[in-house]
This record gives C-alpha cells, structure tokens and sequence, in this order.
DNA sequence: TTCCTGTGTA
DNA sequence: TACACCGGAA
C-alpha cells in the first residue's frame, strides 16, 4: 500500500465522515437475499421508495428466490411500483434469481463461497447487474472486500480533485482499493459514509456550508452553486 | 445518449 | 413545477 498524499487524504476525508455522521449501519436488511433485492431495486432510486417496495414483498411473502422466480413477472411489477423502473426491475429480480437458483440452487451462501472475481464476472453476466450492483452485492451481501463506487463518489472526490471527471468506474473503484486496507468493514462504512454526504452536502448543487469535508475544498474555499 | 418510472422535496 | 434519486441496457 503507497504511503502517497492520495491515501493521506482518502483516510482523512473517512475520519472526517465518520466523526461527523458516525456509523451507517449498511445494508439494512434481514437476510442476504434481502440485501440483493435491495441493490437492484436501488439502482437510480432514491431509498424511501426501496423500503416500500421490499416491505411489500414482505407483506406479500415474496422475500425468497423460488418465490420470486414463481411469480408472473406482471404481478411481481406490480408489487416493486414503490420502487419505480418496475416492469425493468421485475424483470432484473427475475434473472437474478434465475441465475441463483440454476448455478447455486438457491443459495446465496453457497454463491459466496467461490472466488470474488469468478463471481462478480457471474454477476455482471446476468443482464440488469452492472458493476455497481455487483460489487453491492459482493460487499453487502457476501460481506467481501471490494469497493462500490456510485454517482456520489463520483461527485465528491472529483469537486476534492481526487479524480478526474473521465475515470471509469474501475479506475476510482483501483484508487480506493490500492490506497485503503483491504477491509470489508472500512469499505462498507466508507461507501455509506459518501453516500450520506451526497445527499445532504455534496448535492447536485453544492451545499458546503456546513459540511464536514469543507476543510478538504480545493483553494479552501466553498464551491459555487454552479457544479 | 436516451429510455425506464414512482416518489419526496425545494 | 422541477429536480434528484445508493444505474443499466441498447
């Protein structure tokens, strides 16, 4: 690991994050399976709505493979509409538990026992799961080391001047990965942790006021309301 | 780049 | 009324 000024300021942007939101407790869910459904019920939706869909899956004991599997595609849209995107989202639950059910017969535990690279190839192989989801699953599901880079990583470190606005998702996902410690805990908490300034602080239009990172503004000074 | 879509908030 | 929301496919 490169004792850089990269990783000086990656770890003090995490402290300053942590001290000021403390722990996120990710990925709020009951079970592995859950925590799957959730990342792709996620994608490009705002949580509150997430946590509709799901509780009515729950209502509607939907919240395991078979079932979901089993279900006509059209009722099962109609139980994720909280959620948004849901004719996609029906049909992406689908796959994925097709492939669940297929290659593990079922089991989530039994998907996470193989190599981490071999099944994220798996995963971005089932069409609805991109490199986001399946590194969310990988983290938050299977507890493993890899970190998930999203729109508000993105939008932070790039106004910190940590990336530049081309970078792919590999590249910032290597950034954090060679800088930080290989720890499953410390990526979880990290990823959380930006997502919870994204919505508060680091908006679309900035909000630096306030905001626990603003120590870390290029030149010092807060961002214009124009990103 | 555009499409997919409901929901909460400014 | 507008805008963003823990993206991905074509």
């Amino acid at each position: 690991m490169p004792q850089t000024a990269t990783r000086r300021r990656l770890i003090s942007l995490y402290r300053h994050l942590f001290q000021f939101f403390g722990p996120q407790h990710w990925w709020p869910a009951r079970s592995p399976f859950e925590v799957i459904v959730g990342t792709i019920l996620t994608q490009n939706t705002a949580w509150t709505n997430v946590e509709k869909a799901i509780a009515a899956l729950r209502d509607a004991r939907l919240l395991h493979p078979a079932a979901i599997d089993t279900i006509p595609q059209e009722q099962l849209a109609r139980h994720i509409r909280p959620a948004g995107y849901y004719n996609m989202k029906a049909v992406r639950l689908k796959h994925f538990t097709h492939f669940l059910l297929t290659r593990y017969g079922g089991s989530v535990r039994r998907m996470f026992r193989g190599k981490q690279l071999e099944l994220r190839e798996e995963l971005l192989g089932i069409s609805g799961i991109g490199e986001e989801t399946a590194d969310s699953i990988l983290l938050y599901a299977g507890n493993q080391p890899i970190f998930v880079v999203d729109a508000y990583t993105r939008r932070v470190l790039e106004r910190h001047e940590l990336i530049a606005a081309k970078m792919s998702y590999g590249e910032i996902q290597r950034l954090f990965m060679t800088h930080l410690p290989t720890d499953p805990a410390l990526f979880n908490e990290y990823h959380a942790l930006l997502v919870a300034v994204g919505k508060t602080y680091c908006r679309s239009t900035p909000n630096c006021k306030d905001c626990p990172l603003q120590y870390d503004l290029p030149n010092g000074s807060p961002l214009l309301p124009r990103p």
